[in-house]
DNA sequence: AATCGAGCTTCCGGCCACCGGAAGGAGCGC
DNA sequence: GCGCTCCTTCCGGTGGCCGGAAGCTCGATT
């Protein structure tokens, strides 16, 4: 089923283009044009002709060092993925009222496979140092928002997680395969997963599941605080209301109603501008 | 509407497939094959094998209704583009703040040739309408971040886009090359654009230069309030501040000291005319 | 139910665009 | 000067691409 996430995506000129593009990556923004064809696997002169009409089409740019880096149009054509730009454009506000009022980092994201990609990120400059980027992946098991959005996966998704390997990315990672199973279910029944040092010892997530039209989960959203000195229970009724606010806004017909009077306005920033968060009835 | 969405890219391979990525854009994120074939000038066989490729890839993906979409793995790709990633993740925690105080519409976009390509769009739901989206395209002259990019652009630029034919969106828009060049001007002295009206006639914007390492504009600012009821001259010193932090983020030598007193001492009204702009010697 | 049409998928022989080795140039450090 | 890396251009052989045609799956129409 995976075709190598390597260059050698096959022999077919398509392939090597697209090996050329899976020659860049996080921590690999700038490439020389030695660099892609070592990267893809392609010969030297093979690479050239092709990079020069990536170029020439505005995918990839030259910069005055000599080396290629992704170019503006070929993130114009990605910004139309509707996981991304239809879901973002729907969300920003509520994840701008959930950071205004904890000025921490907020994040959304979806699902690929067996991984969590981070498609929005807000995060403050003087918060928690998190190791996330938009654009990047991470394992579902591993995460906040992972096992919110694993938690609410199909159950063949959830069995072939569980059933491969579980990596740990610090000493407090789940990776006992009965242990996680009961936490999906938890998250299930909690309707938010609250994490404390699974991606790193120093912070923690709490996360909640996002849906759309028909109702299935198709985000998830999370803050990020530091693990020391915060009360998960302060966050958790704004996390659970902002991820609400997103599905409504997204046509999810479960948030259609406003939770009778629950509302929760968040303690943090509970004086003026109180979120408008679960305002809005579109 | 659409200026030849091309397709005819070329007889190679590699132009094809990027013929197929052109034929979605905005008001196109969902195709059918066919509807593939028809926009890329392909036939119906050639475009299956090649967007069946795509597909399996992750730069395509079909939804249940057979259509096919741009892939989360074509965004995350473009997501390394450096003017849109590197520069938005060091923006965002600036336009944050000048969303809050404003509540309204603030922009983060680039130049691309002769046209500005919107990076970077926090939109309050009540505020004014405004038509651009992320990754949107708007001529140079018709916008307040139009105008800002293109006064600080290479002479090159700006004699060009004089040359051409400066549409009008509004009876407001500069269409007069006269007038542009004196508006121009304006904006280099005042480090700000005031643009009432120009894109539509119940929305002004103001924006501001921001830029990078060796103090080149690399990206312009801006937001948008609504024409009736707004004054300008409070907005400019809060976009003037934004877009400093923003250039100060990014490194830029003239925005290193806190402006302690007078705004820029940059020479940059040397020259009545004469942009100091040192943009791109190769 | 039969017919039609639009859209999708698969197949395969012919041909031409792609491949990539090789040669030549530019820049840099020793 | 010499060796090194990286980039660019050229060109003949061939293997991958092309696309017409046939078959398939829907859903609408008669």
């Amino acid at each position: 089923m995976s075709p190598q996430r390597d260059g050698q995506s096959g022999p077919s000129v398509t392939g090597r283009v697209l090996g050329i593009l899976s020659a860049f990556g996080p921590g690999a923004e700038a490439l020389s044009l030695s660099g892609i064809a070592r990267a893809a696997g392609l010969p030297l002169s093979t690479a050239h002709r092709l990079v020069g009409e990536l170029a020439a089409w505005g995918a990839l740019e030259r910069g005055e060092d000599g080396r290629y880096r992704i170019g503006l149009r070929l993130w114009e054509v990605g910004a139309l993925a509707p996981r991304s730009l239809g879901l973002r454009e729907r969300a920003m506000p509520y994840l701008e009222d959930l950071y205004e009022a904890t000025r921490q980092n907020v994040q959304l994201a979806v699902r690929d496979g067996h991984e969590v990609v981070y498609v929005e990120r807000l995060a403050h400059p003087e918060a928690v140092r998190v190791f996330t980027r938009v654009g990047g992946r991470m394992p579902l098991h591993a995460t906040g928002v992972g096992q919110v959005l694993l938690a609410f996966a199909h159950v063949s998704v959830q069995e072939e997680v569980l059933a491969g390997p579980l990596s740990a990315l610090t000493p407090r990672t789940v990776t006992d395969p009965h242990a996680l199973r009961r936490t999906l279910a938890a998250v299930r029944r909690e309707g938010v997963a609250v994490c404390d040092g699974l991606v790193d010892l120093l912070s923690l997530s709490v996360a909640a599941p996002v849906r759309g039209e028909d109702d299935r989960v198709v985000a998830a959203m999370s803050v990020v605080v530091p693990s020391a000195g915060s009360d998960p229970r302060t966050i958790v009724p704004a996390v659970r209301a902002t991820a609400r606010g997103i599905s409504r806004a997204l046509g999810s017909p479960s948030a259609r109603r406003r939770p009778s009077g629950v509302v929760t306005p968040l303690p943090s920033a509970a004086g003026a501008d109180a979120p408008r968060t679960a305002e809005r009835g579109a």
